[in-house]
DNA sequence: TATGAATGAGGTTTCATTCAT
DNA sequence: TATGAATGAAACCTCATTCAT
């Protein structure tokens, strides 16, 4: 019920120490969840990896599934705010398809969440309407980056937003067994040719001096 | 110990009947695997599906690992031979890429090839390695039908077939959640453009008469 | 879900050996729970008294909390079953209360009713819904006998039914305690002894030859 | 070893407040016992009754069933001591009687004892016996009532006392379920028609102008 | 006097698996 | 070929209890 996390936050600034510990282990959880997936990882993994033992845990969500939705939205909030940002910041479509994309790669490499989130279908509980409502935020920014960009006339007046989207995030999802252990700076070059290939395709472009889609030089 | 499994293909043209039943055990494996992933389907998921009662499964498979791997291995092989098949035959590289993708994309709506074994990540057992060589001769015969492609002139020299691959697949892999659902029709759809996008890229090519990423006609 | 149990009663007659393991396990069940309450008792008290791992218990009840209400709605029906013949039946409203008395403490002895189903105040589970309701039908048929006596002007009309049947059931239900461990032919004196209490008092009654609420000779 | 509690009682008279505190514990565990039993009680439910935290009720008992155990006792004892206050008091049996269930019906809705210590068969730890000594001084108390009545001749020389205390007892501690939420003055009218029932028994009696056992007017 | 964090034992439950029939 | 009964391991979770602060 109502758990002992929820009595927290009286001093404003003095929760701080309480909060860490809390967070702590919910990276443990993200980590285990991220590498297991929701089922399969045990209670056991996560507290073994603060330190702690399995009931333990308890002290800080009020179940499995509890911690993993915790973890969903943390990193699901991240994941929308800053592509608002990107949204509501300036530079052309293709500036923020690359910025957008570089941004995924980037942190969903680090919390992997839509490893995470998307990895489960139907969580035993209740918890994954929430989940799946936080993805349809994201979808929707993306489809509004679009709308935005035929509405500059970048794209032309029919451009299909929806189905756009849809291809932009099958990319930067499917690719996260790729990448997920790649150094930062190669999760850079990955996101930029990814957004070359979403926006101008693996096919040389006619009277172009093309660089791009070149094997990388060592 | 020795299976019951293995008396099976005793008889050499006899073995049809008996066959045939394994290959409903296997096809409802598939679908739970499909839709629950390994850990979160159980034998009971499965054997109410083909009015068994779980231990009774145990006539057809070694353990849910094995029936896990098994599904994967046919599923997979097809997948593979049917690339195959395509980089064996005739055509350009845009036919080719359109037609892998789509074949991907059917099979992989009806089987959930992907889903079920990308979804796991670290089986409890060892069928893992398995499963993941299936994966890399698939992106093999990509690389070769880009790499042919390169030798046929139709990709620059130095185009990077690997990361082409990598785009391609999660492209692919990535969307399964959109179009689990779709019809044959739809399917086909989502396919072609799917290959406009990584062919040519959402912005529009110059001098083209694009009709390439408009909204559908209703 | 739906039991293995629930698949059960298909031969309408062979089914018996079945049902009556499950029968031992309920009444292993309800022993425990007489002994201990639904609270203190662990699935592996029941589990160990039938020779079974707590586990295994789950192949006939669904929940330790189903169990409980099994036991308790069988034995539950048996008494207002019971207590329906003898208000259906012939005889005086002393008559009634004797035998009706004499049913209670018998079976409630034996099975022990009312001490486990009384006992649980809020089950954890929705199941207390239907023992209450039990326990209403119950007290209505009690009632039900005190107002044809009151019809047949064996008690005056403006009688208080119910106040009789809840200091009836009190008595009943309040000595459990006491004659718990006692013979079966104890049990029928100390029934007599209690309808005497309830219809007579324990004042002697001017002008009659008393040999009520003597002492029993040894 | 030695508990914290041990450490109070240190100045005579500046106990006081400190006792006032753990009466306040006492009360709450007493509350919580009484709603839900011994075993389904939990240490939280009673600290969140006081404003404290589970394990902060330690610095008042020593253990859960401790606690319990002085609960019971000091409810326990007061009934005791009242019912010994009537039985040396003046007046006939009939009086006693009326006074002696008032008592107990009155303070038995208040506090729950009958209900807290009769509830639970089987303490864990050893606290049982005290509390069933209680019980038995109780059962006593009524008999020495029972048998002065008999020596007064108010009753028949060989009238059973036993068995009329375990009757009477029954009734008091059957009905709690039926009295515990209604007000105290319906609480008096209740002792009384137990009281008559006790006493002259459902039936009436000949020749007397009866006005018991009629429905209450409203 | 009370808290916050943790323990550890034990509880209920699930489930892959086995095996006699 | 399949069932029914059972196992045993491990899962999630609860909770009385401890102890440094």
């Amino acid at each position: 019920m109502a758990n002992r996390a929820a009595l927290r936050a009286k001093s404003p600034h003095q929760a701080t120490k309480q909060d860490r510990r809390r967070d702590e282990v919910l990276d443990a959880a993200a980590a285990v969840f991220a590498a297991k997936g929701f089922h399969a990882a045990t209670t056991k993994d996560i507290a073994d990896r603060v330190g702690l033992l399995p009931g333990s845990l308890y002290y800080y969500f009020e179940s499995k599934e509890a911690a993993f939705v915790a973890v969903c939205r943390r990193r699901g909030q991240g994941f929308n705010a800053r592509l608002a940002a990107i949204l509501a910041g300036p530079g052309t479509l293709s500036d923020k398809v690359r910025a957008g994309i570089a941004q995924h790669l980037r942190h969903n490499r680090a919390e992997l969440v839509s490893t995470i989130a998307f990895g489960e279908r139907a969580l035993p509980g209740g918890g994954g309407a929430e989940l799946r409502a936080l993805g349809r935020v994201y979808e929707r920014l993306w489809e509004r980056i679009f709308r935005a960009a035929v509405r500059a006339r970048e794209l032309p007046h029919d451009f299909d937003c929806r189905s756009a989207t849809v291809a932009l995030l099958a990319l930067c999802n499917g690719a996260i067994h790729w990448y997920e252990r790649k150094s930062p700076r190669e999760i850079e070059r990955i996101a930029a040719r990814f957004a070359d290939y979403f926006l101008n395709g693996a096919l040389p472009r006619r009277g172009g001096l093309e660089t791009r889609h070149r094997t990388a030089p060592p």
